[in-house]
DNA sequence: AGTTGGTTTGTTTTT
DNA sequence: CAAACCAACT
């Protein structure tokens, strides 16, 4: 398909004459007359509008997509459902500010939460533009948006622009030293919890002076805020930022030094945010500096989100930000995107119904015009446990794959990662490729980031974090005490601890062993930087690796694990060829900390729900659907309402990833934290329209779940339902989203689950327009009674110590008290 | 310094 | 149950 950029350049440069600043609205780059580098797009461009002619990217966009693209002066929201174009519609908003010659490429900043999504805009704007995007230097991820700041005004908030960005790992060792430095026991008040608390400050925008009273005390008998103070202070004395401060650090700066943010609100004709649901406290104050101009300056800010996919609550995320977009930005334009172009009519049908349990929401309903009958509708299984579910999600896949399905459509999500090793262990016995996504990730290996610390203390010898990391690894008789009296010696002196190194050898402080090594370390380290200029740097990192006996140690060490890492480290090398320099490199790892998975192999995706956000699967499989574990106890508890919520947008972000087919489980045992426990279906299994579901069981020779009398289906003789959700139930359930049964810590009272087990006896469900009403209810007198004495599989016998609806408390005679189905135990 | 045994702790994760 | 972490041995 051609786009509307065919053989014209793509202009990477600014003109150089670019308006004197002073105004809050520069002058756009002459849009007509080919005057400028830009004019030829422009003209184009323009000459296209005049013959009537649509541009070529733009006209495949729908009315609703197409608005948003063109709505180019003022502020715009796009609410932009699952599925529904909202990358096409920003990759196509960028390309017409171009081609309409509004702005040059280094004129718009666009920002995205993560690396990959800033891949991927920069691909398909280049797609689009039909060139490289070298030349929109401020599109990325917050993160590395700050860092590009902060590396030209460093010096504005007490930084040398060569500062170094900690990781979390980094973060930790030096809140550790800093609490042992104070004296208080770190077995009580774990650095590792003080970091994420400092982490969870920053996200919020507040600096030690600014945390809660409450927060402060709370953390190692009221030194809250001080650790928090002394971290800040160390952090400038290491020329290091950590994660945080990227984003606080240019906040800072561009309030206190106003003329600088002048520049960038000249510079930033057009600011575009992907995700905005998923920004917190820190971003949004950034980005509100930014786009928020004087009155009667435009405001050209675009964020596109979906408040049905905020899942990152826990992490900081403001699903607030979202809605208050139109107070920040008056006159702001929403859109809302509902069209969906992705899963099939039972799908969409499936989510929408789901999610219209939420309250407080934006309210899209998406829709599709599709409806194939041959599309299945959302299955649900259920199975005896996690094995058997592992099992015949395997088969299923076989199934699919022997009818030309190609894996790489395929994924399992979960909610939480320990259920992926069923999977994974069962594909390894039925020889099925899988690939799992998220996990331990590359640079994070403990040899990674051994060899990435020589590296920055050869680029940043005032690394200290890094030098006492590697100055006795491998093994050169430094012990704690040496080490120790080197950080004491710096800090006296206030040099780096390298720099202290090189003055003690050169004393007769030191015993002669630590000395000798400490004399080897420092010679070492002054060779590989005067090699640092002339030396490839991929070379150069060879060299280092090898002289400092870091490669050797593990040649020397016979453990399992020890050849693998070798492996990483030459790779670690082999991904530095892409880089210029090892400055380079580092930079980009210390804020990409992924790397890129090789797609070649056809494989089964497995990963987390939440790693699923933003891709699409033919085929879905989400297992795990039960109380306790989806919605996650955790989350209900520490979220209560909300937690719930969220849990339930989850569920959502599940649902939409599917495309044509998505297959649920529950299962009735799973071993939570090794013993087995008796689960419940989840509450989102009752929140699914019966008119887009259907339910299997699982198969009959899997034996567990129909063995000894147990389940029999209750859906057996389900009655037939209209397929479409214009039912009256339907409708109505969309009116009131509001469910009366349900209490204010979102659990529900009136209606219970449905109920598996008594098979042909059992009460048959019953529906009301299309709903599916639970047959078994509190107020149904049940066949036990409190006292009965009764045997469960699994459990053993016990005696019923109360009663709610099909749901029995047992205190069982060996594994204590549970809460069970009535279906799974009997009378004795 | 390296190993062993005992205790703890089990969501989601980006930058 | 099992991995990770830590403390106290050898």
């Amino acid at each position: 398909m051609s786009n509307g950029f065919d053989d014209i350049p793509f202009f990477d440069e600014e003109p150089a004459a670019r308006p004197a600043r002073g105004g809050h609205q520069p002058a756009p780059p002459a849009p007509a007359g080919g005057s400028t580098a830009l004019g030829g797009i422009a003209a184009r461009a323009m000459a296209a509008r005049d013959q009537h002619r649509v541009p070529d990217y733009l006209s495949g966009l729908n009315p609703e997509q197409r608005e948003a693209v063109e709505s180019l002066d003022g502020p715009v929201l796009v609410l932009a459902g699952a599925g529904t174009g909202k990358t096409r519609v920003l990759t196509t908003r960028i390309a017409h500010i171009l081609a309409s010659g509004r702005a040059f490429p280094s004129q718009i900043l666009a920002v995205t939460f993560t690396n990959k999504a800033a891949r991927e805009m920069k691909e398909r704007v280049g797609v689009l533009v039909g060139g490289a995007v070298e030349g929109m230097p401020w599109m990325g991820t917050f993160h590395s948006i700050g860092v590009k700041l902060l590396r030209r005004h460093a010096e504005l908030v007490g930084l040398k622009s060569s500062f170094t960005i900690l990781d979390t790992d980094d973060v930790v060792r030096l809140v550790k030293q800093l609490i042992q430095a104070d004296g208080i026991d770190d077995k009580r008040w774990p650095a590792k919890q003080f970091a994420q608390m400092i982490d969870g400050w920053k996200n919020k925008g507040l600096g030690p002076a600014e945390i809660p009273e409450g927060d402060a005390r709370s953390f190692a008998n009221g030194k809250g805020r001080e650790l928090y103070a002394a971290y800040q202070a160390r952090l400038m004395t290491l020329n290091a930022c950590d994660f945080g401060d990227l984003l606080l650090h240019p906040i800072r700066m561009f309030r206190t030094n106003p003329d600088v943010l002048r520049e960038y609100h000249d510079k930033f004709r057009y600011i575009l945010v992907d995700e905005y649901q998923d920004t917190n406290t820190a971003q949004y104050m950034w980005l509100r500096l930014l786009a928020q101009r004087p009155k009667g300056v435009p405001q050209n800010v675009c964020c596109v989100g979906d408040d049905d996919q905020s899942i990152y609550g826990w992490r900081g995320a403001e699903v607030d930000n979202i809605l208050r977009f139109e107070k920040d930005f008056p006159g702001a334009k929403v859109i809302k995107l509902e069209r969906n172009y992705r899963s099939t009519e039972h799908i969409l049908g499936a989510a929408a119904h789901l999610i219209a349990h939420n309250e407080g929401r934006l309210g899209k309903t998406l829709f599709t015009d599709r409806t194939d009958p041959n599309d299945d509708k959302v299955q649900v299984h259920a199975a005896w446990d996690s094995e058997e579910e592992a099992r015949a999600v395997g088969e299923e896949i076989e199934q699919l794959q022997r009818n030309q399905h190609p894996l790489n459509n395929m994924a399992i999500l979960v909610r939480a990662s320990f259920q992926m090793r069923e999977f994974e262990d069962r594909f390894v016995t039925l020889g099925l490729n899988y690939r799992v996504i998220g996990g331990p990730r590359f640079y994070e290996r403990l040899e990674i980031r051994d060899a990435l610390a020589y590296f920055r203390l050869v680029c940043q010898p005032a690394d200290d974090l890094a030098f006492e990391r590697i100055v006795n690894t491998p093994k050169r008789g430094l012990g704690d005490t040496t080490v120790r009296a080197l950080h004491d010696y710096a800090r006296k002196r206030d040099i780096p601890m390298l720099a202290a190194t090189a003055d003690i050898v050169e004393t007769d402080e030191m015993k002669p062993k630590p000395r000798k090594s400490l004399f080897d370390v420092v010679s070492m380290f002054q060779r590989w930087q005067g090699l640092l200029e002339t030396t490839p740097h991929t070379e150069l990192a060879e060299t280092i690796l090898e002289e400092s006996g870091y490669t050797d140690m593990w040649k020397n060490d016979k453990s399992a694990e020890a050849p693998g890492r070798l492996e990483n480290l030459k790779e670690l090398i082999r991904s530095m060829e892409a880089f210029e320099s090892m400055r380079g490199f580092l930079e980009h790892i210390a804020l990409v900390m992924d790397v890129e998975q090789n797609a070649e192999l056809d494989a089964v995706s497995i990963m987390t729900l939440h790693s699923a956000k933003g891709l699409e699967f033919e085929t879905v499989f989400l297992p795990g659907w039960e109380e306790g574990l989806f919605p996650h106890q955790r989350a209900l508890d520490e979220g209560g309402r909300s937690g719930l919520e969220e849990e339930r947008r989850l569920a959502y972000v599940g649902l939409t990833r599917a495309k044509r087919r998505c297959h649920i489980w529950f299962v009735s045992n799973r071993r939570i934290h090794g013993l087995w426990q008796s689960t419940l279906p989840s509450r989102f299994l009752d929140e699914l329209p019966v008119t887009h579901v259907e339910v299997s069981e699982a198969d009959q020779s899997y034996g567990g779940y129909n063995r000894g009398g147990y389940g029999q289906s209750r859906f057996d003789k389900q009655e037939p339902f209209a397929n479409t959700y214009s039912t009256p139930g339907w409708k109505r359930a969309q009116a009131n989203k509001t469910d009366a049964t349900r209490d204010n810590w979102g659990n529900r009272s009136g209606v219970s689950i449905e109920r598996i087990g008594y098979g042909e006896s059992g009460p048959k469900a019953r529906t009301i327009d299309g709903e599916l009403i639970a047959k078994s209810r509190i107020d149904e007198p049940s066949k036990f009674t409190v006292g009965d004495r009764v045997f469960h599989i699994k459990f053993g016998n016990g005696n019923i110590a109360g009663i709610e609806g099909n749901k029995l408390t047992i205190d069982f005679d060996r594994a204590g008290q549970k809460r069970v189905l009535d279906g799974f135990v009997e009378k004795v």
